[in-house]
DNA sequence: CAAGAATCCTGTCAGC
DNA sequence: TGCTGACAGGATTCTT
C-alpha cells in the first residue's frame, strides 16, 4: 500500500486518535514479520503515554513518554487499524493489537508480513539501521535541484530506478516515481546522470506537487483503505499514467503519433508506466 | 562498485 | 467453478 503520501496519512490518523493515549494493554500475535519482532515489544508498549508521532520516509515513528520510539514500516501490504473496542473480531493477519486507556484498538495488519516493527531510543531514532542511510526528504526545502542534481551527477542507471533508490531520495515508491516523471515530461528510461540542468529543474517541483497532491487526496487506495478512519484515499482517481496502460495519453492530442497511448515496461524487475511522446 | 535478479509472503484477478 | 500464472504500493540480499 504506502508510498510517502499513504503513510503520512496513516500516520495522521494515528496522531489524532493516539496522541496522549496511555497504552493500555499489546498482544502481539506473530512475532515473524519482514524481521522479528522485539522479544519486549509488548512489554515497552504497556503503560506507555503516546507523547509524538514523526513520518521519515515510508516509516512511521511513534513516541512514548519512556523515551523509547516505535518505528513502524508498513511494507507492501500493511495498513494500522483503528477501532473502538469491543465485538470486534481479531482482523485476519493482525500481527499486533493494541489497547488504549480511552477505549480505542490498535491493529497492525499486514497479510505479506514485508513490513516491520521495532524499537528505537528517541533520541537516537535517525541512527536506526533502517533510517541511518535514508535520502533527503522530498518535502522538505533541503530537497533542491541543486542537491537531487548531485546524487544523480555520473550515474548510469535509469532515471526511473534511481528514484526509487531511498538513499536518494526518500519516501518515492513505483507510483510516485511514474506520476512525477510523467509531469516532468522525462522518459524514466533516461539515464540518471543527464538529468541534471534543465530536466532537474522540471523534476524537483513535479516530485513536490505530486505528493503534495496526494497527501491532501489522503494517499491512494487501491484493494485496501489507507486512512485509519477507514475512508478510501482518492489520489488513483487522480494518476495520469499509473495503472493505466493502453488507455489514451492525457497529455497528448488524440492519435498524435509517436503516442501509442499509455505503455507499460519492466524496469529492475518493477512495472513503469509513460507516453513515449510525452517523456524523452 | 554498480546494476539487475531473486527473494521474502499472501491475495487477487485474468484467462482458460 | 476451478485451476494456473502473472502481478501487486517495498527493500534487502545475492549475482553478474
Amino acid at each position: 500500500m504506502p508510498e510517502l503520501p499513504e503513510v503520512e496519512t496513516v500516520m495522521r490518523g494515528l496522531q489524532a486518535r493516539l496522541e496522549g493515549r496511555i497504552l493500555r494493554r499489546a498482544v502481539v500475535r506473530r512475532p515473524d514479520l519482514r524481521w522479528p519482532l522485539p522479544v519486549n515489544l509488548a512489554e515497552r508498549l504497556t503503560g506507555a503515554r503516546v507523547t509524538s508521532f514523526r513520518r521519515r520516509a515510508k516509516y512511521i515513528l511513534m513516541r512514548l513518554d519512556s523515551g523509547w520510539s516505535v518505528l513502524i514500516h508498513l511494507g507492501m501490504s500493511g495498513r494500522m487499524l483503528l477501532e473502538p473496542i469491543g465485538r470486534n473480531d481479531i482482523t485476519l493477519h493482525e500481527h499486533i493489537e493494541i489497547e488504549t486507556d480511552d477505549g480505542w484498538r490498535v491493529g497492525f495488519v499486514d497479510p505479506r508480513r514485508f513490513g516491520s516493527v521495532d524499537l528505537i531510543e528517541t533520541d537516537r531514532e535517525d541512527e536506526h539501521r533502517l533510517l541511518a542511510g535514508l535520502g533527503p526528504e522530498p518535502l522538505d526545502d533541503a530537497f533542491s535541484v541543486a542537491l537531487l542534481s548531485a546524487a544523480l551527477a555520473g550515474k548510469k542507471t535509469p532515471i526511473k530506478s534511481a528514484l526509487l533508490d531511498q538513499t536518494i531520495v526518500a519516501g518515492l515508491g513505483n507510483i510516485y516515481v511514474c506520476e512525477a516523471l510523467f509531469r516532468s515530461g522525462i522518459s524514466p528510461l533516461r539515464l540518471a546522470g543527464t538529468i541534471p540542468g534543465a530536466r532537474a529543474k522540471r523534476l524537483v517541483p513535479a516530485i513536490k506537487a505530486t505528493l503534495t497532491e496526494a497527501i491532501a487526496a489522503g494517499g491512494s487506495s487501491l484493494r485496501d483503505y489507507v486512512q485509519t478512519n477507514g475512508e478510501l484515499g482518492y489520489f488513483q482517481h487522480a494518476w495520469k499514467v499509473y495503472g493505466r496502460e493502453g488507455e489514451p495519453c492525457p497529455a497528448c492530442p488524440e492519435q498524435s503519433l509517436p503516442c501509442a497511448g499509455v505503455q507499460r515496461i519492466v524496469q529492475a524487475g518493477r512495472s513503469t508506466f509513460y507516453c513515449v511522446r510525452k517523456q524523452h
